[in-house]
DNA sequence: CGCTAATTGACAATATTTTAACACAAGATG
DNA sequence: CATCTTGTGTTAAAATATTGTCAATTAGCG
């Protein structure tokens, strides 16, 4: 029986894998829990209890390894994986995230663009075609596709959403400014933009009052 | 001597308003916290918690007006205030979020872009002109600029940030993937899109481990 | 090859967050 | 105008998450 893994720790890790990322470049072998608690500004004690939700990755008197530790974190992630992804919404979001380059080192291969906006189909973006919301269902089923991101207005996003869902999508990911009623099969991850500009809208004004 | 409100309830927050604002537009008048829990699938209890750390917005017997509501909630989040913010990379990206009409609406005012791409220069994005790096400590200066939206990539990042910070900048919107450290003084809301899209892979893995 | 210092993994102790329970005010009903 | 219902605000309990501590283990060194 596995227990399950809080969403917490899940957060934490893209964080870790960074840093690590980071010393691997420096060529640094090993790194011990409290050194890394001071270049990431957590507790030590967080980062060995996050590390042992998934097994010891540490040698007491050593540490971490940190080539090792960072591939178990990438395996932990699912990034050994290849994933094909496809842009619903040529806007300019989609535009921008179809172009960027590092998502293809991590795996997730950019397959198919798809717009309704009739100026926009047979535009290319980085190679890939955008098509008509008319062939989505189809190229979904031909091409293997595991995952949609979702770059359109909120609008439509339920309806299109509907569509990935019959097509066998195994996931979405959300820039739609609305929350996705998905079956539990389907994994949604939500970037609301917008929310996170409010936060930091918070955070000004409620810095500005304690101030005062 | 006011208690800290934390984090986890602030991020709730522009999720209710996204729901009392759909309410406001289907001219709903009322709304208890249990029919908003069904709505927005949590509870009621904490919904009425959340609220109640900032005061008592409902009334025994009736509910919540939307409207009220609605203001009172924009106001804890500094919404009633006008922003000026600028954007330093004038890349995919920073374009999407320039061209991003919805942010006006919540009194985000887009007033400058900044690149160190020659080629970018003097071009336009919705009316505003891409200057140079040269000119931006100046125009944060003279132009009353709170927010900086960060869009270049993490190297120049770091540097990019010390120059806001000693230009007197209210808050950073931080979209490059590295975490950025500033004076307590200066706000810094992080997207970390790669992170993001790395939690998504591992609910994918998860998921599929699983169901196996 | 054995000793010392370092450092993990496990677990106990706190702290925080979420959920539940309930007394009672406001409004509705007859 | 008495009674009943609704639904808040609040306090208490439960569930999660974070931090602190320490025995056990290992690397490094003489």
């Amino acid at each position: 029986m596995d227990k399950e893994i809080s969403q917490a720790v899940i957060s934490r890790l893209p964080r870790y894998l960074r840093y690590l990322g980071d010393l691997k470049d420096r060529n640094v072998e090993r790194i011990s829990s409290s050194e890394l608690s001071v270049l990431m500004k957590v507790t030590a004690s967080q980062i060995r209890q996050d590390l042992n939700n998934f097994g010891g990755f540490g040698q007491q008197g050593y540490g971490y390894n940190v080539d090792f530790l960072y591939s178990e974190i990438s395996k932990i992630l699912g990034l050994e994986h290849q994933y094909n992804f496809i842009i619903i919404g040529a806007g300019n979001l989609g535009k921008a995230l179809g172009g960027y380059l590092n998502f293809e080192k991590r795996g997730f291969i950019f397959k198919g663009m798809f717009d309704k906006d009739p100026s926009l189909i047979g535009t290319e973006v980085r190679g890939v075609k955008v098509m008509s919301m008319e062939e989505l269902p189809g190229f979904i089923r031909s091409g293997n596709i595991d995952i949609a991101v979702l770059t359109i207005p909120k609008e439509g996003a339920v309806l299109v959403a509907k569509v990935l869902v019959e097509n066998g999508i195994k996931a979405i990911w959300n820039f739609a400014h609305v929350d996705l009623d998905v079956p539990e099969n389907v994994q949604v991850e939500n970037v609301h933009l917008s929310d996170s500009l409010m936060k930091l809208s918070y955070n000004i004004s409620s810095y500005d009052q304690t101030k005062k």
